[in-house]
DNA sequence: CTGAAAGCGCTAACAT
DNA sequence: ATGTTAGCGCTTTCAG
């Protein structure tokens, strides 16, 4: 019924444990003879080796622990797959958490995978996570941690990061090209590197082009609720945007819409532009230019950083750091 | 360096591993002294009860496999989500697998998930999968078993599925109501049961309102590449079809895109409905009109009737099937 | 070529 | 109240 162990074996074929164990990995000090019955009976008794026994002995589960802030959201799950793809042809396996943008279940995360002994762990933190002291457990524990990201800035350990700056300066630099001169910036809340690597990009644009940088041109609007709430406001301006630059597709899906409704033609009178390249851009009407983060290789990138240091490939000594290049993807919402 | 053990403890606190063991879990039968003493030395020294000994010791080790088709996809990142709510609220860790619509890739999983020795696998099949020996290898390895959604008939197990026959009822009669007569179905591959369970609802909503039911305007097409190849030939049709049921909501929204850009006026002229009410439905212009899968529920019912399995609360002998009701969510792409 | 014994970290039955 | 022993399933010296 359960299922069935070496010594199983070796008591059925009146042979000691060690040689069935041996038999099993065809060692060259075991007969022909014996390997063979011993396999053939294995395989005929569905023997599977017990793989937490392994573990125990070994102190090794090959296994990854992976905490993602919101799986529901293009840019994460297509992350997880990338990881997991990865994971999987290294022959690792794949613990997910999920905060849920929620600090406490953040934290709860992290213990559960320490618990579990994962050799690893992959995170991107919450919107909420002000302390840090949870990821900080991970690294005296010895486990290897690699941020994916929202990384957090407070712990000295490797990281993958989309290169922020680069896609904002010149998603905004296009824009500029185009004929646009009064550029709102949607942007996350500051406390989030990749909110303030952005805006550097967006103004560092603004900058080189001799143009001025507004206050009331920047505003924290990184969800549907607040575009509800901040872009009508920004259209009342005097003059109004000419183009929107919003960190995320869904937000500047929103922005289209509201502004249409508020009577503006997309792209002639104003311009948007979103960030990740999700699918949301093929079906807004119209379709919608942004700037592709490659979340699959940002993912595949991660876990093999990851998976060098845990087998001890990436020599490197302090800290590795990689970016993730974006691309501008130029649909319909921007003008020609 | 590496985790302090109860026998490190033990011997610097002169006492034995098994009173070291008994005073960590507060046992009745040691003084108070000594559990003070030995909780105080564990706190400091940051012991960690080793998690793989005691799986090797209980042959458990509180773990789920999944397994999901697609998780760049609304719908299934919604039911991780539930899924992974409940499991964790229950204390079990989640092993996560992706097969990638291949069935090799499916096999592949489950042969990790037993190797693993997980408690219970919730899976739902790849479209690509034809055979099931694969998940009867689950069953006979003694793994609880359930299937969501995409569930394999071949297989005699628990399951949870979404109410397709009666979301696709509800949702064509809606149609009717508004006076449309000429609906399409884009269905996917019979072989899903969920594409059937749905062109039976549409059918029988057609029947009972004594409409016609057209070979030419049933097709398979369940991926935006179809959609493109499939629509432009539908609305060639004369008459042309006054309504699209789509079965999901990409294909509906580039149902909209291509009829509007015929020439065609939503929802004038034809009426469009997706099915999950996933994000794009919000977004596109007009916003779309769905049946609410409630995947976050499903993902919840799921590992709940999985866990009540494995506990041994679900008592029910035969298998259980959970039915999870849908909702039609009215938006802008039906007309009044 | 094969077997006996020890040990990974923990617990529980059985002493004392 | 505490210690001894055995064992979960496997591997790996060390000894024949």
């Amino acid at each position: 019924m359960g299922q069935i162990t070496l010594k199983d074996i070796a008591q059925a074929l009146n042979l000691s444990p060690s040689t069935v164990s041996r038999a099993m990995k065809n060692h060259p000090a075991i007969s022909e003879d014996t390997k063979k019955l011993v396999q053939k009976y294995a395989e005929q008794h569905k023997y599977k080796p017990n793989t937490l026994a392994m573990q125990l002995r070994t102190n090794r589960n090959n296994t990854i622990g992976v905490i993602v802030p919101e799986i529901v959201h293009y840019f994460f799950s297509t992350v997880l797959s990338g990881i997991q793809e990865e994971a999987e042809s290294e022959g690792y396996k794949l613990l997910f958490c999920h905060s849920q943008e929620d600090y406490e279940r953040e934290v709860k995360s992290v213990e559960t995978l320490i618990d579990a002994r994962v050799c690893g762990i992959l995170a991107s933190q919450s919107k909420e996570t002000q302390q840090y002291h949870h990821f900080q457990e991970i690294v005296d524990n010895n486990i290897r941690l690699v941020f994916f990201d929202r990384i957090c800035t407070g712990i000295n350990t490797d990281k993958v990061v989309v290169d922020d700056y680069a896609g904002a300066f010149n998603a905004v630099e296009y824009l500029i090209s185009t004929g646009c001169s009064r550029i709102a910036f949607l942007g996350s809340h500051p406390s989030m590197p990749i909110a303030n690597n952005r805006r550097m990009g967006y103004e560092d644009a603004l900058r080189k082009h001799k143009l001025p940088i507004l206050k009331e041109m920047n505003r924290v609007c990184d969800t549907p609720e607040l575009a509800r709430e901040v872009i009508p406001e920004m259209l009342q301006l005097n003059p109004h945007p000419d183009a929107f630059f919003c960190v995320n597709d869904e937000v500047a899906a929103y922005c289209m819409q509201i502004s249409k409704s508020a009577g503006f033609k997309i792209p002639e009178e104003i311009s948007v532009c979103g960030f990740t390249n999700s699918y949301i851009t093929d079906v807004t009407d119209p379709t919608l230019t942004t700037v592709d983060q490659h979340g699959f290789e940002m993912g595949k990138v991660a876990a093999r950083l990851l998976i060098n240091r845990i087998e001890g490939k990436e020599t490197k000594p302090g800290i590795v750091s990689r970016l993730i290049k974006t691309d501008l993807v130029i649909k319909g919402s921007t003008r020609k």
